[in-house]
DNA sequence: ACGAACCCGACCAAAACGCTCGGCTTCTGA
DNA sequence: TCAGAAGCCGAGCGTTTTGGTCGGGTTCGT
C-alpha cells in the first residue's frame, strides 16, 4: 500500500466519473480538462483502473468510461491497489529466514503486515459513494451538457503542469498536516 | 502525507529505539544491523527525525540516540511526516484560482484537505508505545548487552540490500492487499 | 467514410529512493 | 593525551517512479 499522487489522482478521476456517469459514459477529455489532469496520463491511469474491473469503456464516439460496480461498491484502497504498484519493505521478502543478531526473529515483517491491514481497512472503509456524495453535498454543479454534437467552440484547453512529481508549492498541505 | 518505504524505514527504526532506549542511548550501528538498514541511510533518517524533535542525540563512544519524548507521545504520524518530503497533489497549489470549464470550484483541492485529514488522524492515533508493546508481546528478545569495550569479534555484518526502492518481490504483500 | 473516442507502446526529463563515500566534530576511557 | 567510538554532513550515484508526450492503432456512431 503506497500513497502518492498517483493513486489521488486516479481517486480524483474516479469521483469526477461518479459524479457524472449518471446518463451514459463519460469521455476522458472531460475529465481531464475538469480536473486538470493529462488526458494521456489518464489514459495510463484507466488503462489500469479498467484491467482492475473498476471501469468499463465504451469505444467509439459518445463513448467513454463508466463504473464497472456501483460506487458504494468501490473503496478508495482499490482504486489505489489498483493504479499504484506493490512495495515490499519488510526487507525479508516474505520469507522467514530473515533474523537478526540477537533476536531469532524478523520484526519488521509482522509489524508491517499489520500497519498495512490497518491502513487498507481503513481506506477501504471509505466508498466511492461517499466521496461523490460529499462533494454533491458541497455543491458542485454537475451540469455535463449531454453533448452530441453540438461543440465547435471551446477549444480544448491544454492542462498546463510541470513534470515536476510535486510542486514546489506545498502550502496546501502546511495547513493540513500538523 | 506520502507513504513509502522511508517512512517505513523511519518507524521500523523508531520502534527499534523505543525497544531498547530504556537503557541509555542506542547507536545506530546497532539498529542497522539489527534492521538492516543502511548505517549512512539511517544517519540520513535520524537528521531528521532529530530536526523533528523525535529523538536526542549524544555524541562520543557511549552515545547514540534516544527518544525525545515518551513513546505514548510520538505517532506514526509525526514520523512519517518528520522523513518524508511533503506532496502537492491538489493541482492548484492552495491557490483558489482553480476553476474547470462548468463548476466554478476546485474539487479536487478540499476533497484532498478531508482524505489526507482523516489519514493523518489514522496515523496519528498509532503511538509509538503501542507499537513497541506489541511487539514485546510478541516475544521480541531485547538482550542488547551493555557494551562497554568488550566487543572484538562479531565483525559488523554489512547489510546486503540492492538500492532497487522496492524489492522485485512483493509476494509479503499479495497475503496483504485484496 | 469521417471522426470521436478508447487503446497501446515507446520514449522522456525530472525527481525521489536507497545507498555509498569521505571527511568532520564531539566526547569517553584507558 | 589521544585513539577511537559515535554522531554529523554534504556530495554523489545508479535505479525506479512520476507525470507526461507522441504516434500510431482499433472501434464504432453518424
Amino acid at each position: 500500500m503506497r500513497l502518492t499522487t498517483k493513486g489521488r489522482f486516479a481517486v480524483t478521476a474516479m469521483i469526477d466519473l461518479g459524479l457524472r456517469s449518471t446518463n451514459g459514459p463519460v469521455a476522458l477529455a472531460a475529465i481531464s480538462s475538469r480536473q486538470q489532469i493529462s488526458l494521456s496520463y489518464l489514459e495510463q491511469l484507466f488503462g489500469k483502473l479498467r484491467r482492475a474491473e473498476l471501469v468499463e469503456s465504451t469505444r467509439g464516439p459518445g463513448g467513454g468510461y463508466s463504473l464497472g460496480r456501483a460506487a458504494a461498491e468501490i473503496t478508495v484502497a482499490d482504486i489505489i491497489v489498483a493504479v499504484d504498484e506493490p512495495i515490499d519493505a519488510t526487507g525479508c521478502a516474505g520469507k522467514e529466514n530473515c533474523m537478526g543478531d540477537d533476536n531469532g526473529k524478523c520484526m519488521t515483517h509482522d509489524l508491517w503486515a499489520a500497519l498495512n491491514t490497518r491502513m487498507i481497512d481503513f481506506l477501504s472503509s471509505i466508498t466511492l459513494k461517499k466521496l461523490v456524495d460529499e462533494q454533491t453535498a458541497r455543491g458542485v454543479s454537475i451540469v455535463e451538457p449531454p453533448i452530441r454534437r453540438a461543440i465547435s467552440s471551446a477549444p480544448v484547453v491544454k492542462p498546463i503542469r510541470t513534470n515536476a512529481p510535486n510542486s514546489v508549492f506545498a502550502l496546501g498541505d502546511a495547513a493540513l498536516i500538523k
